[in-house]
DNA sequence: TGTACATCAGTGAACGCGCGTTCACTGATGTAC
DNA sequence: TGTACATCAGTGAACGCGCGTTCACTGATGTAC
């Protein structure tokens, strides 16, 4: 049996090569990553690494998982911040942050939403990290149609959707406004998206600016009033 | 001087070299795509590869070219094939050849709306090819807004876009439209991305049928009349 | 409190691999007269 | 129509590099009595 002390420095050791690797995620990209230059950088032999994790893969799957659920604290965080009834606001809020956090961790942003590391599956684990945004996201839509009357979901959302999880995930939204809810959700990480990886070139100036003005027409789009 | 008979068998060579690159790509991703797994597929020395291309970025950059011209073409012969007056048709046609194209050649998709390749900078040709798309979504808007009344941009619309390259893109779309039209285009690309990503695991069970949803929505969001 | 022992962290050398790029070279192909 | 010559396509060996992973090992650290 383990003792607890000793798992604690192996964890603490394990959470000093993951914060090493995710360094070196920011400044070489989710595919240069290398387990011997991380090694070397901690002054260490490479195969001291396999002490902490069987395989390279591993490693990738840890920094994914601490990348999803960091952008997820992220937002939480912002959105606890406005007043409950301030619908519009807490959108505006959750939104910024997802930004925020997408430009001050770019590839670790791209890691996540940009095109999958070649050979690399994602293990079912990382699943729950990464539905905490959205777990916001819905949140907001939620309360908005709080006390909307029921409505049953036409047929080609039921067959478009897996709509038992997605009406589950937004109790109590009308289908047609858990569509605009799905789009919205793209459209914000679609404009991250572009943003970073540079398609606005030529045609958005200031991104910034543009995205609040994006994510005020999204309001608009959901019907979300600035007080009930 | 280079006689014209040779020009044309290098060039017919390089389209051979490009040819196979681009079949590996669909193989491997844009990361693996190895100059000598290349020259091995098509029986060569990867010596031989120089004659064509000086480098492995060119190579890169030979294939990122090719990509946007052939979405850029797929998407303009969709919605050249419906009649001009029936503006939703046109979108729905751009919108779902921009979905089939992406679906066919995954991984060249990956290539030019994924994460950037890591120590790849596009050169400025890539971005003539890039705009061919947008030019076939610009001109359905256009067409809507070609008998509207001009009004003035307001200044945060002004302040957040490149607007004079945006207004002379879209001549006679007033400025909310324009942004919608924008947001258009971010969500065409987020929906597709999200897809073929992965993100829709569990929220979206028949992609295409959701697709079409979005994409009418959005056809209401740009107020695209069935006829005018 | 002291000691014997098991467990763990980290070492260093080695494995086999594939990569991009260079260079001197050999034939083949087209050109100029 | 035939020949001399320049140009090109492709070869094969070599360069130096970094990678992930394995394995037998040495110290250090904590544990049980």
């Amino acid at each position: 049996m383990q003792s607890a002390k000793r798992a604690a420095t192996h964890a603490a050791n394990r959470e000093r090569v993951t914060a090493t690797a995710r360094a070196q995620l920011a400044r070489r990209g989710a595919a240069g990553l290398s387990l011997r230059e991380v090694a070397r950088e901690m002054g260490q032999t490479s195969s001291a690494l396999y002490r902490y994790f069987a395989t390279r893969d591993e490693l990738l799957t840890a920094l994914i998982l601490d990348a999803y659920n960091d952008l997820g604290a992220a937002v939480e965080r912002a959105e606890a911040r406005v007043a409950r009834e301030d619908l519009r606001g807490r959108w505006r809020s959750a939104c910024r942050a997802i930004r925020r956090w997408a430009r001050g961790h770019p590839h670790e942003y791209a890691l996540i939403f940009g095109s999958p590391v070649p050979g690399y599956e994602a293990p079912e684990l990382t699943v729950a990290a990464a539905t905490r945004v959205s777990a916001v996201l819905a949140g907001i839509v939620v309360d908005r149609y709080r006390a909307a009357p029921r409505a049953s979901a036409p047929a080609e959302v039921v067959a478009a959707l897996e709509w038992p999880a997605v009406a589950a995930f937004m109790p109590g939204v009308p289908a047609r406004a858990a569509v605009r809810a799905l789009m919205a959700w793209t459209q914000v990480f679609g404009c991250v998206s572009f943003e970073l990886f540079g398609h606005y070139v030529g045609s958005v100036r200031r991104p910034g600016a543009y995205f609040d003005l994006v994510v005020d027409e999204l309001a608009d789009l959901a019907d979300l009033p600035a007080l009930l």
